[in-house]
DNA sequence: CAGTGAGCGAGCTTCCGCTTGACTT
């Protein structure tokens, strides 16, 4: 039996671990930390300075327990958790729940996990420091208070089930303005200028710096240049360099890997994970740009045999982050000798990235020769710009370029590409010039990834909870990740090609989004709420705040209690006044009068969504005349929806007629407009208008359907209606009520029997939908409702 | 895959961080 036990927090780190160590140690994982407050309204004692309950979770406690066996026959235990404030809590909850003594336990340290930084902590062990773990319970019971008891507020004043936090709140702010400016943004239109000179391979384009607002003015600028002499006024030549960015932190990762492979930051953590699991790369939830001494010497190794002795820099990165707290390396790969690895591609696309931003970063700059030609017009006092640039050395461009977030449309006008040989006062020969209408850009929707770039950028959230934040404002419905059409906007190109000049109207698709981050109504109207009522908390400096308290309770500056006491006092009384006075938020907007009968149209969200309502609502001495209702459709909103909008609604559902003595009605589903009639449902094909549907239209549709489905039905049973076998475009199927079931291969369904297809159906999990984590949080719900139903109950007595 | 396209009603919901599981589409 080991005389030695280590703990850390992930397994895969204890398994590299206990190789340097040998048989003394015995390296076991936490798996992260092992209590949490219990989640009943008594986790935190107030009065009590903030006494908090803690409890060991159900899925813990198997690592606990085993833990504690371990401790038991221990001579020593050493608490290797990660070395920030959380860490620090995990091996103070680790101490109090293992029962450990003082004189058997040490605290340890590193920030890489090689065997030198190992070794040397063992050397150097100290004892748990207690101002840290202060300041991480501080960090706890501030985000749980502002938690639980903010999302309450919303549930009486807003809607059930929605939530409030530091977090999460901001993140959705963030997206609300966004959203807000982008639709207040007027785009400008502007004719920019630009001219192509010589011909063939020594053709090149020169631009105007300034644009002209007027279409006039463009033209008149074009009809100066025709038989105009263009001379090169200077020429200036200049040294440039680009240096490489620093490895990727978790953040950084995301965003490039959802730009360059379009992963989601969810993606990228899950084979990141993977990565990190096979030893290939090290931890990837960090946010430190650092590298070890080891990884440096092996990247300068590595960069050297591969591509020369030249293209090797040592680079030394420091974080620019306020609030990182470095616990970890830099995301690089395990071993730089490996350029790809064996796996999925998923897996060997991140790995090569990865390793490639890493080998970079380790590399000299690329150099450039940019060339500036100034081009003078014999008839015009304006000057064109012609840019050149001439790689000199490529440096670390040899294995990686950084993308960035704006996609620019200078690029394509062929800024920096490479101009023919040019001396001072050449004449020039023009081949074409063009003006075409350019028009500014509103600022850009957030995406998953940006998301998280300014999250951390004002310091809220830490690496391992973006991509659970970003999922968390998608799954409460605050924000959806939508792909959204375009509109097709007319632009003007006036060209100069010899004497003439020809004018065009073309058209482009503007404002098309793929993979954007939009707010929805209930988003916007829970946000707008927090701001008036909580503008503290979802303020975007408040994290910030109150982090530069947790370092003061960290360095032993600040009491912890007392810090809590500062922001719990004000924050309840909000909480309180709010819960008094203020009114329910629904986010109503008036729209403007019925053009037909003078009736108040206005949009708000109710229960079921968001939607419109003509007249007054019903009161004590109106009860007679009942306003009309309707939801709004995808992708509408009641902060932009014009009043014509509105009334479009209340267009359908509408009847077309009666088929077989019932109705037939059209109306626009969430699958799009559909005929319903006697509780069966038509599709509408995309080039009927669903506001122009005959009756004779309908019937035949009707019917069409009727054939299609008789073709598909192979039989029924005498024992349930209710129960058919079809045949799908997937194969047969069996339809029970509700439930479909696949018909397995080795089934024949001609001969298939009612009792065989109740069979099937029971032996199909009824709910099946959910994802990767659903079954988890089911399982995890029904174990949640037990006390909190008992809870329930106490109340009422 | 095909199906879907309501609703009047009890009791529930929720935070942020640290870590990996088990689970089928």
């Amino acid at each position: 039996m080991a005389k030695n036990l280590l703990i850390v927090e992930s397994p895969a780190k204890a398994k590299t671990i206990e190789g340097y160590l040998g048989k003394d140690f015995t390296v076991k994982s936490s798996y992260g930390h092992i209590r949490d407050l219990v989640k009943s309204e008594d986790a935190i004692d107030i009065a009590n300075n903030f006494n908090q309950k803690y409890e060991v979770p159900a899925d813990k406690k198997q690592v606990v327990s085993e833990l504690k066996k371990l401790a038991k026959e221990a001579e020593m235990v050493w608490l290797a958790s990660d070395e920030d404030r959380e860490g620090e809590a995990i091996s103070w909850h680790l101490f109090e729940t293992l029962g450990l003594k003082d004189a058997s336990t040490k605290r340890i340290v590193f920030h890489e996990i090689t065997k030198p930084a190992i070794l040397k902590a063992i050397d150097t062990p100290r004892k748990i420091d207690y101002n840290l773990v202060n300041a991480q319970q501080a960090r706890r019971v501030l985000d749980r208070l502002v938690g639980f008891e903010l999302s309450p507020v919303l549930w009486k004043k807003v809607k059930p089930s929605l939530s409030a936090g530091r977090v999460q709140s901001v993140a959705v702010r963030l997206i609300v303005d966004r959203e807000r400016e982008i639709n207040k943004f007027k785009s400008e239109a502007a004719f920019k200028i630009v001219a192509v000179f010589g011909k063939g391979k020594e053709a090149f384009k020169a631009e105007l710096p300034e644009r002209f607002a007027k279409q006039e003015d463009a033209e008149q600028f074009l009809n100066d240049c025709i038989g105009a002499n263009f001379d090169i006024r200077s020429l200036e030549t200049k040294p440039a360099k680009r240096s490489p960015a620093a490895p990727f932190t978790t953040s950084t990762l995301q965003q490039e890997a959802s730009r360059k492979l379009g992963y989601s930051v969810a993606r990228t953590m899950q084979v990141a994970q993977r990565l990190y699991e096979s030893g290939n790369i090290t931890y990837m939830r960090t946010d430190s740009v650092n590298l070890s001494e080891t990884a440096l010497d092996a990247a300068q190794k590595e960069i050297v045999s591969a591509y020369g002795d030249k293209y090797h820099q040592l680079r030394k990165y420091k974080t620019k982050n306020a609030s990182a707290q470095e616990a970890h390396e830099a995301i690089r790969p395990t071993y730089f000798s490996n350029h790809t690895i064996d796996g999925e591609s998923a897996e060997k696309r991140l790995y090569e990235l990865i390793w490639k931003r890493a080998i970079a970063s380790q590399m000299s700059e690329a150099q450039f020769e940019k060339t500036t030609a100034k081009i003078s017009i014999s008839t015009r006092k304006e000057e064109l710009t012609a840019n050149g640039e001439v790689m000199k050395f490529d440096g670390f461009l040899k294995v990686y370029l950084e993308s960035n977030d704006e996609e620019d449309d200078t690029q394509q006008d062929g800024e920096n590409a490479m101009l023919p040989p040019l001396t001072r006062g050449q004449r020039l020969a023009l081949q074409e010039m063009s003006a075409t209408e350019r028009f500014s850009r509103p600022p850009a929707r957030y995406t998953e990834a940006s998301l998280v770039k300014k999250l951390e950028e004002l310091g809220i959230g830490r690496p391992s909870t973006y991509a659970p934040t970003i999922s968390t404002i998608q799954n409460r419905g605050y924000v959806v990740k939508e792909e959204r059409e375009g509109k097709i906007r007319n632009f003007r190109v006036l060209t100069l090609k010899g004497d003439a000049i020809v004018k065009e109207n073309k058209t482009e698709n503007t404002g098309a989004e793929r993979g954007k981050l939009f707010p929805t109504d209930i988003g916007a109207v829970v946000n707008d709420f927090l701001v008036q009522y909580f503008k503290d908390i979802v303020d975007f400096n408040f994290t910030a705040c109150v982090e530069k308290q947790f370092d003061e309770i960290a360095q032993g500056l600040k009491e912890w209690t007392a810090m809590l006491h500062d922001f719990y006092n004000p924050f309840h009384k909000e909480v309180q006044s709010t819960i008094e006075t203020a009114d329910k938020a629904t986010g109503e907007r008036e729209l403007g009068i019925h053009p037909e009968n003078g009736k108040k149209v206005s949009v708000r969200i109710g229960r079921y969504g968001p939607f419109v309502q003509v007249g007054d609502s019903a009161t004590e001495e109106n009860k007679e005349e009942k306003p009309l209702y309707a939801s709004l459709r995808t992708g509408q909103s009641i902060e932009t929806i014009s009043l014509e909008e509105a009334l479009e609604l209340f267009k359908l559902p509408k009847a077309v007629g009666e088929y077989e003595g019932k109705v037939m009605k059209v109306a626009i589903g969430r699958f799009g407009p559909y005929i319903s009639h006697n509780g069966a449902f038509v599709s509408l094909p995309k080039e009927i208008d669903p506001l122009d549907v005959t009756e004779e239209q309908a019937i035949e549709l009707i019917n069409a359907k009727r054939k299609k489905d008789a073709e598909k039905l192979i039989k029924t049973f005498d024992e349930d209606p209710e129960v058919r076998v079809l045949n799908g475009r997937w194969g047969p199927y069996i339809e029970f009520g509700k439930l479909n079931v696949k018909i397995p291969k080795d089934k024949d369904p001609l001969t298939l029997t009612y009792e065989e297809c109740k069979a099937l159906a029971d032996a199909t999990p009824k709910d099946s939908k959910k994802g990767r984590f659903g079954k988890a949080a089911q399982t995890k719900a029904v174990t949640k409702k037990a006390p909190a139903k008992k809870k329930a109950a106490a109340k009422k007595k």
